[in-house]
RNA sequence: GGAAGGGUCGCAUAGUGGUCUAGUGCGCUCGCUUGGAAAGCGAGUGUGCCGCAAGGCACCGCGAGUUCGAAUCUCGCCCCUUCCGCCA
């Protein structure tokens, strides 16, 4: 969400935005409507002074109240602008039922540095770290099976499609990682949480993940039978943490690493990754969250910080990846602009994404209404950025196919090995 | 799953149709007082929307309704608490 008077000032700048991202937004349709909107409530708010007046005339107490006909001419002439001012409320009601939606459309506006484009195909590399293999070896799929740490069939058998057992080393391992990865964000003072997947409607909207024409809809989102949703990440329970709160810019900035399950219905990706466990319906995400002052130069700080302690992470791992700069249309409805971190894939030759760091200004905390007080007493919609830390089962893939040796044994590195309890897999 | 009780201005509470422009206490801010402080006394103390402004309007969990008039009455929903049942 946008503050609508920014939207009037800037209207060429918006539809700039959404063309930039590929998002269908008719703004003059949405200020035509803002004009109508704010007329509305001109006419009405005079509307209701002036019944409020007239109706002191009859205040019992007693005393002054009017008898007779003379009150019921009043009473009646009160009726009719009570009916007058119903029509011109359920006409303002309809209008900023519109004027909801079509805001909960508006993108946020991305950052003059984020290229054009139409897909991720077009995100741009910005930095590599590590060599890369390209004699792969045995690919991810054979070392776990090699090493007896994964189950797809009975995966698919006990939970369906994409279904998929961690065993042995394998389930060590992801915890290993997992453990790992929240101790190193903890020594960089974030706090430590495990958050609910399972999350109500208002935390999906207020986050962007659903409502207005954002990248997923509701198709590509589980929801419970008691219209409870499943989150496909902790951004969500994390962002919803703060609804509704007023902090102090003292408290600034919060820093969250939560672990939870995710879940993602992969609704559009029937074809893609349809073997293994690079793209499955339940994993789990150690997930960076900041909340910070309403600041650019703040947001571009922390952004390049959450970018940077999860390449320490896969530097760590020793995981060759590299940094790409997203394109206009591989954004989301309310990022400003984001980087993809890519660890490479021997097996595929490619990189592939692991992480995921994206800012928004205040685009979501406004639809949280998540604010904070500053020194002089001023009340400022704060600022979010969000990245991934560590995402198991995806990461084991690129793990494993780097960290093989000849043999298929795999290396542990150094930085894990106290997690793992081992020097190797087999 | 069953039963009961609740959601009011930062916190606690009062308020069951017009005097609520929501009272009181606590907290907080400022002032008086003081060598300084405490106490005391006085004043202030929310958010949003519309407006150039003056000002106006809305908000007592949310939404609809009744009424000239709703924190207060009606209906629906959400949330919280307690007890029973079930349960990792």
């Amino acid at each position: 969400m946008l503050d609508i008077k920014f939207i009037r000032d800037n209207a060429e700048l918006i539809k700039e935005a959404a063309r930039k991202k590929h998002v269908k937004i008719d703004v003059d349709r949405l200020l035509t409507i803002d004009e109508k909107r704010r007329t509305l409530i001109g006419e009405i708010d005079e509307m209701r002074r002036v019944h409020k007046e007239a109706s002191e005339g009859l205040v019992p107490a007693g005393a002054a109240g009017l008898e007779g006909v003379d009150r019921e001419k009043l009473l009646e002439k009160l009726r009719q602008d009570k009916d007058n001012l119903s029509h011109k409320e359920f006409e303002l009601r309809t209008v900023e039922g519109e004027f909801d939606e079509l805001m909960l459309g508006v993108p946020n506006v991305p950052d003059p540095s984020v290229p054009d484009g139409d897909s991720d195909a077009e995100n741009q590399e910005i930095r590599k770290w590590g060599s890369v293999k390209v004699e792969h070896g045995k690919n991810y799929m054979n070392l776990m099976q090699m090493h007896d740490m994964l189950d797809t069939e009975r995966g698919a058998k006990v939970s369906g499609f994409r279904g998929y057992f961690l065993k042995n080393d394998g389930a060590m391992l992801a915890m290993a990682l997992w453990n790992f990865t929240l101790e190193h964000l903890m020594k960089k003072g974030f706090q430590p949480f495990m958050a609910p997947s399972l999350v109500r409607r208002e935390n999906l909207v207020g986050t962007g993940w659903l409502g207005g024409a954002g990248n997923a809809s509701e198709e590509d989102i589980y929801k419970t039978q008691d219209d409870i949703y499943l989150s496909g990440t902790a951004e969500v329970p994390m962002m919803g943490y703060h609804r509704d709160e007023i902090l102090t810019d003292a408290e600034l900035p919060k820093k969250y690493a939560a672990f939870s399950p995710c879940y993602r219905r992969e609704a559009g990706s029937y074809g893609k990754d349809t073997k293994g466990i690079f793209r499955v319906h339940e994993f789990f995400k150690v997930e960076q969250v900041i909340l910070c002052k309403a600041d650019h130069q703040e947001s571009i700080k922390w952004h390049e910080e959450l970018t940077k302690n999860s390449e320490e992470i896969m530097q760590a791992l020793e995981l060759p990846y590299h940094v790409v700069l997203n394109c206009g249309g591989d954004l989301g409805l309310g990022q400003v602009k984001k980087y993809d971190i890519e660890g490479w894939l021997p097996s595929e030759k490619k990189y592939r994404e692991t992480h995921s760091a994206s800012y928004f200004h205040d685009f979501q905390t406004r639809r949280l209404n998540i604010k904070y007080r500053d020194a002089d007493g001023k009340m400022h919609f704060a600022h979010s950025l969000n990245n991934t830390a560590i995402a198991t089962p995806r990461i084991l893939a690129i793990f494993l196919e780097n960290h093989q040796n000849e043999d298929g044994s795999i290396n542990i590195p150094k930085a894990l090995q106290k997690y793992f309890g081992k020097e190797k897999i087999g």
